[in-house]
DNA sequence: ACCTGAACACCGTTCAAGT
DNA sequence: ACCTGAACACCGTTCAAGT
């Protein structure tokens, strides 16, 4: 057969995203396949190879999709008027994880193999999140701590991010926690509580 | 062929687990397989199963066996002199899982199938690590803020463990995060140094 | 009772052969 | 130039058949 060109390269590139997230959102990483993705968009495997050139490169762009759907997902709840947007935030990364548990996770179960570094235009595209935290992190600061908003937003998503895995995966089930978010909240002000008091670094 | 008998059940369970624990080492959980272990001492796939009955216990067992390893490391390092358990708890955290990368994210990357809840035995062995840190957070409270400590150590184990996952799985580096650890160390600061302010709570 | 090994229904990856 | 589909080397799982 060959040459069906019902879709340009760009098209293919799209539908493979939109339906390969559909069904890693559905079946979650271990039982993803590429296999199925194809099936689905009516192509054969050999065509996800044409356009992605491995497994790893369509996994990748999945996930990137799900990264901007979560960045949506925060700005959408800090638009909305809100006195406590460090809150908000907290409580947008926990829904979004929640509700999309298996593109969620996926995201941090998926590993690039060690030879082949992300690209930069999906490490920008995944990079946004970091700045929305960051942009409310600063405003929470008075001005002369405000130097310190980039690194301490890093952070602060590293604790809230091991809260909400140890959420979802069981870990703090095991261990008898019955309110997570409410303690990474906890931990968030008491974060932004010493910055603000320390004020800029004198080093 | 059949009815072997090298070994009771017993030694095949643990000569399955020691195997199993070292091809994990080797290879990581995207390319760790039952076969290969099978293969590697002597028996074939079936008896994994006669002794395992799936591929999730097998490997259950696997990374019940590196949470021990984790926490022998964890009472090695803080049995030395330590003016700073709190510091030498994280330092230990991480350097276990920078020395032994696949073993230890293998813990995280394998999920059991939501019907499958984690047997006793499993959890208690498991838990172990938890109580070790319980015990250094709460000998660095007041004696009125102790009823904190199993609280806040989960709480401060979950801000650990999301420094240590973007330190090793390369979100940090994309994120241009230099100083991990301790970064890591400052939030656990933060977080004891408000409980020991705080005292017991009031409700 | 214990273990084997073939069978089953899948994988990701490659690539010669068609249009 | 684009796409197919067979081939390859694997998976986890099951289970009848051997000893």
């Amino acid at each position: 057969m060959g040459r069906r060109s019902d879709h340009t390269r760009e098209e293919l590139r799209k539908l493979i995203v939109s339906e390969g997230h559909r069904h890693m959102a559905e079946v979650g990483f271990a039982r993803f396949s590429a296999r199925e993705v194809a099936k689905r968009i009516g192509y054969t495997i050999g065509t996800l190879y044409n356009v992605f050139g491995s497994y790893d490169r369509m996994v990748m762009a999945i996930n990137t999709r799900t990264f901007e759907l979560w960045a949506d997902h925060l700005r959408r709840l800090l638009s909305r008027a809100s006195d406590d947007p460090i809150r908000t935030l907290v409580e947008a990364y926990f829904s979004f994880a929640r509700d999309n548990r298996n593109a969620w996770m996926a995201i941090y179960d998926h590993r690039l193999p060690p030879e082949m570094p992300m690209p930069d235009d999906e490490a920008i595209r995944r990079g946004v999140l970091t700045e929305i935290v960051a942009r409310e992190v600063a405003a929470g600061l008075p001005p002369e701590s405000a130097v310190q908003a980039p690194g301490l937003a890093r952070s602060l998503i590293a604790t809230v991010h091991g809260h909400c895995l140890f959420t979802l995966n069981g870990t703090f089930a095991l261990m008898g926690e019955e309110h997570p978010l409410e303690t990474a909240l906890t931990r968030v002000r008491e974060s932004i509580a010493a910055a603000r008091d320390k004020g800029a670094p004198t080093v």
